[in-house]
DNA sequence: ATCCTACGATGGACTTCGTCCAAGTCAAGA
DNA sequence: TCTTGACTTGGACGAAGTCCATCGTAGGAT
């Protein structure tokens, strides 16, 4: 992520505080924060932002592909800006928890042709689901 | 899905008319409808039939394990009858279309150990994402 | 350094999806 | 047939997210 602000400088974004903040924010592993989160962690910083304006801002880096949107059961979206590096996602079924794995197994290639039901498939999401050592 | 009032009855439930029509709209192959769809589709046979009671009833087959719960990415959850059939789900990326599918890997097998970060790992979900033949 | 203006920020209304509750109804056992 | 507690209902409520009219300002132009 250190990079980032270049990076969207250099595709024309003009830089304001609230912009800086939120791409502040999102950064380190592991990192995988609710909008509400984002929100709250950058109003600690910059106290005027609104909601709405981390909702744009969240929605143009998904859109630029710098942040991935990850899904979850019935909650809020989480976003994820480790998005360079293609991961998966481990997931505590009773705290909550994401961390990010890397499975070494072809996912893809383990779906065989007539499961394709003539689609292309492009990607795959897989999610492993667990207790982490504190909820065990 | 055929014997699944029978299973229903066997445990206790008390048999009414909403339940039977919300059972009746959950059968067949690649169903994997939104609660919104499910009152919609059971209010045409039954037509005072409210979104409470579809809400209700959901979740009770949800925790029966009757039914399974698919997320999708920022919708409305998706509820599957095809729960005692192990599967993963392939998503056209145009038009929503889900299908059931058999990928033949060992996925949570190819979570190396290391990787698990002591989490106690019990189930693998994956999605794979694609284009359908229409939307192609 | 100052000006301009289009792009971005704001807050509040609105939408969608889902939960909760008090009151009324009815399935099924006695 | 009667009784009763499980089930249903509509509407209020809540959480997550979108939309919009208006205001503010980053950054290029002068
Ligand atoms: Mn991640
Ligand atoms: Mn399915
Ligand atoms: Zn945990
Ligand atoms: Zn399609």
């Amino acid at each position: 992520m250190s990079d980032l602000l270049g990076r969207l400088r250099g595709r024309g974004w003009r830089m304001t505080s609230q912009r800086r903040v939120v791409a502040e924010v999102l950064d380190g592993d592991h990192v995988h924060l609710t909008a509400d989160e984002v929100h709250l962690r950058a109003a600690a910083r910059l106290p005027e932002i609104s909601r709405a304006t981390v909702y744009n801002t969240l929605g143009e880096l998904v859109a630029l592909g710098e942040v991935l949107e990850v899904s979850t059961v019935g909650r809020a979206k989480r976003y994820d800006p480790n998005a360079r590096n293609p991961h998966q996602h481990l997931v505590c079924s009773g705290c909550g928890t994401v961390r990010d794995v890397h499975p070494v197994g072809n996912a893809i290639g383990d779906l065989p042709e007539e499961e394709r039901f003539g689609f292309a498939v492009g990607s795959v999401e897989i999610t492993y689901r667990g207790l982490c050592p504190g909820c065990a």
